[in-house]
Formats: structure tokens, C-alpha cells, sequence
DNA sequence: ATAATTAGTTTTCCGCTGCAACTTATTAAC
DNA sequence: GTTAATAAGTTGCAGCGGAAAACTAATTAT
């Protein structure tokens, strides 16, 4: 029953490898003196240390630097071709696939539509089809494959490696591990979307340095990932993060929510609730571009058409996001008020209206924030907007090998 | 720059004399052959680091245990002689101080109305010559003194050992570790009370092998501790648990907040709330005997008081509680969509009603949770009572010897 | 009385980091 | 153009801590 509680020699070595493996990541281009300063760690030990992350090939030298007098600094970079990764995002109706490097750079990816309430089967070995083509990709790229990461809805058991319970897909107990690695021999990975698109903002995106932070993924429901004291929190049987279920008291609650409440921030402010607004504002016809461009378009109502009208200008598309915004804002302000956290990252499908609701978002945090303490928090739009839990799938892979380096065969 | 994020020798030995330690500490008695299985160390290391224990007094050796064959176990207990603590708790109108021995059990209390808005300096003094008593006390029953730990409403920077500010008190920038340990020469901590709270129900109450729990203390406001992955979260400043500022829907919102929303949990069941309550349904003037109570005990509306009466069986009384339990569950429901605790535990003034309170708050949860998931949390009133402030003051000393333990010397 | 079983200790070994002295590579100064 | 100063990085050694295996110790079963 040892938990990993203990420590011994190993897990020294292993806990100085992954720190300085994660210094050169976010610092780099970095010398080994810096690293000495920076780490604590003598000269001695710096020195050893990245000789063994370079047997293994993840981190290289890449250029000298002199500052003044004194020997120049031999610079250390992560190798980004240390090796490929490749990330799946399964969607309520689509797959989703790519194959990147070691620094989470795109090399290839595809998606494709698909319907998971129809045929768990079939969605899945359309989800092997892409995955064998993804590795043909990788295998041109380099030898070494870190391993499959995969985000979904719903919980998972992170170290079977099992899709537990995902509501929006219909499914349950899938064994994706041992579905995937049969088939491909390799490391696979699995994690709840919310938590994974946190993960990819810790390692690649706006939180990289950062201990507490809150994910949040808006599109069909709003679900969030919660970063605290430097690693992922979870709850007790992964379920935690609803965030999108908590009350506001902005509007009077008409809608009931699909969890049977009331006046669920979700309800107010979910990518259907935007949609919803529009149409409502377009029974009164007023004056709106939206209808000729879902003519032209031959498009229904969907959150982007909604974003291209405002782009044009569109009042009646503006003021919904705004709406959405103002919901969203006391959301957010409840989140501060309980977690007081760095920053909250906003992300998902309807992230790529960011423009529009963060003005909002921010001016109703200032109003609903408690006035006696100063607990601002940043808010930002996640760099990776829709694609947020596909290159989170990406990150935890990326994230163990920056874990536990010594897993890596030396050359 | 560092921040301990690496590991050397020293840290391995630490690292395992505390696990060990923590170990004795919630499986007592328990023998070096347990603990090596426990922990996964091996056995020469497991009884090198109890030796150690032994020599530096916190562990001893309390009798022998023979199951079937073989050579019989020799026990380890935490040895609650190894020092006492001094606990200290400021309050919006009161100083509590207490003594206890190394596990917690009290020793001594006093507790001293004050009033911190007249004097700052006076109300320090005051409590500095109520501490000198402890010390006495403490130095009579043994050699050892760990420290004091001291609970207080508001932020705190634990590092430098000072409350840096307490809106109930009035208080900023008060370097209590500076002020307490030249006048005691003594190892001084400091914590927000919820967070010390929370510490002592991991340490000494009902959340012992609990990971992923919060505490909510109930009374004036309504604070949380919360306790995540193994550990006190903070936040980025410290602010984090302000989870009574979030809106629920249980009422139609007529009172403002201090905080100046409307709908904050905390207006519909705080200490006030519930008095409020109960002389709204006296001027309605029904059958209670809460106006006999007040003029037999010459005493204003209490929360005691209406205790008294639901214990008698008042009805007005009871109903009260039962509204505010209500409201209490709503936030509770909340808390558990967002954080999926173990558990869930009330302390501090208003938990003396935990009978009343209880089965109303369980039932709203089973109301207001998500149903497609299960996820239910224990809830659970606090065995400290009002004292739990008070008994984390004390938590928080004995948790630093159990992570530090060879910080004393050996004999 | 002997074997079996379990608890705990002793001895040896390996690997880790820290430390100090060293080499290497540059700039600044005369 | 040589020497001193400075900073980067390496080498060798010491000390420490845990793992493993062989040991001793103390009991029960036969």
C-alpha cells in the first residue's frame, strides 16, 4: 500500500531530473550555471543532471552566450524533436486527432464527424483509423512516440486508463488504455477535457509559471479545470470542476437547467443560451445581418456565424454576447470569490468570442468581487480557443515524459 | 531562487521520518514490521527512522503484541508527553488560549472577553499575559514547548508570521510572530481560522485519512478551509474560501450583504440570519418559550439560547434552524457540484445546532446535487465545536513536528 | 526438543548530492 | 602580446541514506 510517500535515492534523481527538465522547458534557452541559481542544486549536480537528459535526448545545446567577461554560457534548449506526440479529442459529435513534437507544435491533424450515441464500436475504431494514420505521420517525424493522450467528456480513471462515466456521449467503463495500446504498443493516456485543456495552459499556453488557475470550458455546458497548488485537482471521485451549476442571480431563472435547478450560471450563459438570444432578438425583428448570413451561408444558428456577425458590426449579435457575458462574469465572480486564484482562462467553442464577452466578463467581476480585499484575478481567452482539449490531450502526454525523464532509454 | 522543489539526502530522511511519524501518528499502536509494509520502505530503513523518532522523543515503545506464531511486535505509540502546545484564538470579541499536550487533549483553558476595535495594543497585551500563564502551565507539565499557533479571521502571510488583514477585527500589518516570539522566545504560527480549523480536523477530528475535504465554519460569516489533494489550499493571496459570498436561490433575495450582493448564502443562514428568524416568528407572536428563556436567563437572543429552546422542543425554534438548514444545504449542493469532497464539515458558533441543522442540509444536497452523477459527500458536524479555531491553532503547531521532525533534538 | 514463523538488527553495497579544487574559455588591463 | 580577472563547467572525493541479504531474537506448533 506505499502510495509514494517515501522518498529514496531514485526519486531524488528522478524529482532533480524533472525540475530541470521543466526549468530549461519554461526558461529556456537557459545555461547549467542559471540553472545552478535558479534551482538551488550545486554546479556539480546541474552538470550531471543535464548530461543525462541529453543521453536521452530530450534536451541539447544550442549556442553559446557571452555576457562580459568570464567563459561563455553553453545555452540548453528542450529538444523538440525528442519525440512525437500524438492527442485525441473526442467530441459530442466529432473526433478529433493530431500529431505534434515535443513543445506541442501541430504537425498534422484531422477531424473528422461522428456520432457516439449511435455505435460505441464504430466511433471507436474510426478513432483507431485516424490514430494508425496519425502514427504513420509520427513515425516519418522520428523513432520515439511519447504516447497517445486522449480528452473526453466526463470521468475517467486515470490510472486504468478508462473512460468511466460520460453523460453527453452516453457511454460508460470503456477501456480506451487497453483498447489503444493493444493495437499500437504504446503509452496511453486518458483525462477528463476540462482537465486536459488546463494541463496544455500550465505546459504551452498563458499559466505556464503559474500555481492556481481555473480552466474554464464553455460550449455545450461550462465545465471547469481546476489548477491548484501547482497540480490538477480532481475531488474525490474525479467529478470535480461542475462549476457551471452554481446559481446566479442575474436574470430571473425561467430556464431549467438539465441538472433540475434553477438559475444555473450554465443556463445563462452555455452556447445554446447565446443562440437562443439571438433568436429571440430576431422574432422582433429588428434590424440584423444574421439571417442573410445564414442564407448565404446555408448555415443554422451556430455560435461562429453568430461571431462573424458581430465582427461585421451586428447589434443585435454584440449585445447577446454581451448578455452571455454579464452571466458569465457572476459566474466567474463566485469562482474568485472562492478560490482567489491567479488567473481563469476561458476557453472552448465559444472562447472565439472572446472579444466580446471578456469586456463584460471583467466589468461584472469588478462589480461582484468583494469590495474590502483586493483579490483581482487576470481573465484571458485560452490561445487555443476550440482546440483547447486537443492539445490538452497533447499536454499530459508531454507532461509525463516531463514528469518522469529517467523513463526515457539513454543512446 | 529556491523553493525546495529539489530533493538531496537531507530531504529523504525528512521526508521519511515524517511519513513514519504521520503513520504512528493515525494508526497507533502499530508495530516497525507494520510500518514497513504500510509505507513500503524496507525494514532496517523503517527501524532506523523509528530509533530516530525514539531518540528525539517523539515516538515510544508501549508493550508487545503477539498474533499466532512467531516473535512477538513491540508497539509504537506517539508519545503525547514529547512537548505541549499553546493555542491561541482571536475572536471578534473574545481571546481564548489553551494548552495542550502533543496530541491535542487539553491541558488548560482560559477564555477573556476583549474587543479589539477600542485598542489594538491592549487587546495584544492581553493576550500575551494569557499566553505567559499557558507558558507556566505548559513548562510545569513538561520540559518541551513545540510553539504557539494562533487562529485569527482574515489573511495571514505564514512565512513572515503576520496578519496582514482581518476586516472583523479592524486589523492590518500586525507581525504577531515578531511581537509573540521576543516576548516568549518561542516558535510562533499563524493561520487564518477556518484554514486552522480544517488542519485540526485532519490532525485530530473526523478527517483524518481524508484527502479532498472542507470545512465550513459557520457564525458570524461563513468562511471555508479547504483542504485539497493532501493539503490547505490558499490561493494566490490567501483569500481563498470566501464561500459564503456564493448566490443561492432559496429565498426571494431581500437582504443585501456586507459584501454588497444580494442572494449571498451566507445572509440566509448565518449566526444573525437565524436570529433574525426566530423574532420575525415571535412578533407573530406563536407559542414559544424562547421570551420565558430570555427574561429566566436575563440574556439577549443567542444562538445557545435557541438551542436550548429546540432542545425543549420549541417549534419556532426548531422551524428556524430547519429554514436555515435549507439555505445551508443550497450551499453545500453548490460546494459539492464544484469541489466533489469526501466530505463535508460544519463547525465553529452555529454547529452547536448540528442536530437541528443536519438532516435538513442532507436532504437540500440530495434535492440540489447533480443526479446523473453520484457523488455524494459525508457531512458531518465538527467534534470541536466552537473550539475548532481554537483546536487548529493548536493543529498547526503539531502538524509542523509531525513534517519536521528533525528540526528537535535528540536526547 | 526441534522446526516454523515472524520481528527486528547488522553489514555491505550502491547511488545521490555537496564541496572543493580543478580546467576551460573568454574579456580587461597594462 | 602577455598576464590577470572572471565566469562556466568538470573531476574526484566524502558523507549519507535506503535496499538487500544475512543475521539474531522471540515466540508458537509439533
Amino acid at each position: 500500500m506505499n502510495n509514494k510517500n517515501t522518498a529514496d535515492q531514485a526519486f531524488v534523481r528522478e524529482t532533480n531530473l524533472s525540475f530541470v527538465l521543466r526549468q530549461i522547458h519554461t526558461q529556456s534557452p537557459i545555461s547549467r550555471a542559471q540553472l545552478a541559481v535558479l534551482t538551488g542544486l550545486n554546479k556539480s549536480t546541474v552538470s550531471s543532471l543535464v548530461d543525462d537528459l541529453i543521453e536521452r535526448n530530450l534536451v541539447c545545446e544550442t549556442g553559446m552566450n557571452s555576457t562580459g567577461a568570464g567563459r561563455p554560457a553553453t545555452l540548453l534548449e528542450i529538444n523538440c524533436n525528442a519525440g512525437s506526440i500524438i492527442g485525441v479529442e473526442l467530441g459530442v459529435d466529432f473526433v478529433s486527432v493530431a500529431v505534434t513534437d515535443f513543445l506541442g507544435n501541430i504537425i498534422w491533424r484531422r477531424k473528422e464527424d461522428a456520432d457516439p450515441s449511435e455505435d460505441q464500436k464504430k466511433m471507436i475504431n474510426q478513432t483507431l483509423q485516424i490514430v494508425k494514420e496519425a502514427m504513420t505521420v509520427a513515425k516519418k517525424k522520428g523513432p520515439r512516440i511519447f504516447g497517445i493522450g486522449l480528452a473526453t467528456p466526463g470521468t475517467v480513471d486515470l490510472k486504468e486508463g478508462v473512460l468511466i462515466f460520460a453523460p453527453n456521449l452516453h457511454w460508460r467503463n470503456v477501456p480506451f488504455r487497453k483498447l489503444f495500446s493493444e493495437q499500437t504498443k504504446l503509452k496511453v493516456f486518458i483525462e477528463n477535457d476540462a482537465n486536459a485543456a488546463a494541463i496544455s495552459e500550465h505546459l504551452f499556453g498563458t499559466a505556464r509559471q503559474c500555481r492556481d488557475f481555473l480552466f474554464v470550458f464553455a460550449g455545450v455546458g461550462i465545465g471547469g479545470g481546476l489548477f491548484l497548488n501547482g497540480e490538477l485537482y480532481r475531488g474525490k471521485n474525479g467529478y470535480a470542476g461542475e462549476i457551471g451549476h452554481s446559481p446566479i442571480t442575474a436574470e430571473p431563472s425561467q430556464t431549467i437547467c438539465h441538472c433540475g435547478n434553477r438559475g444555473c450560471w450554465e443556463t445563462y450563459a452555455n452556447q445554446y443560451s447565446i443562440i437562443q438570444r439571438v433568436q429571440a432578438r430576431l422574432e422582433v425583428k429588428r434590424s440584423s445581418i444574421v439571417p442573410k448570413l445564414m442564407a448565404e451561408q446555408k448555415s443554422p444558428l451556430t455560435i461562429p456565424l453568430i461571431k462573424q456577425a458581430a465582427d461585421a458590426g451586428d447589434m443585435e449579435a454584440r449585445e447577446s454576447f454581451i448578455e452571455a457575458g454579464h452571466a458569465m462574469g457572476q459566474g466567474f465572480a463566485g469562482l474568485i470569490n472562492i478560490f482567489n486564484p491567479e488567473k481563469i482562462i476561458l476557453g472552448g467553442p465559444l472562447s472565439i468570442a472572446g472579444d466580446y464577452l471578456l469586456p463584460t466578463i471583467k466589468d461584472t467581476i469588478a462589480r461582484h468581487s468583494l469590495t474590502e480585499i483586493d483579490q483581482q484575478a487576470e481573465v484571458l481567452i485560452s490561445p487555443f480557443g476550440p482546440d483547447a482539449s486537443l492539445i490538452g490531450a497533447i499536454a499530459i502526454v508531454a507532461d509525463d515524459v516531463l514528469s518522469f525523464p529517467s523513463q526515457l532509454l539513454k543512446k
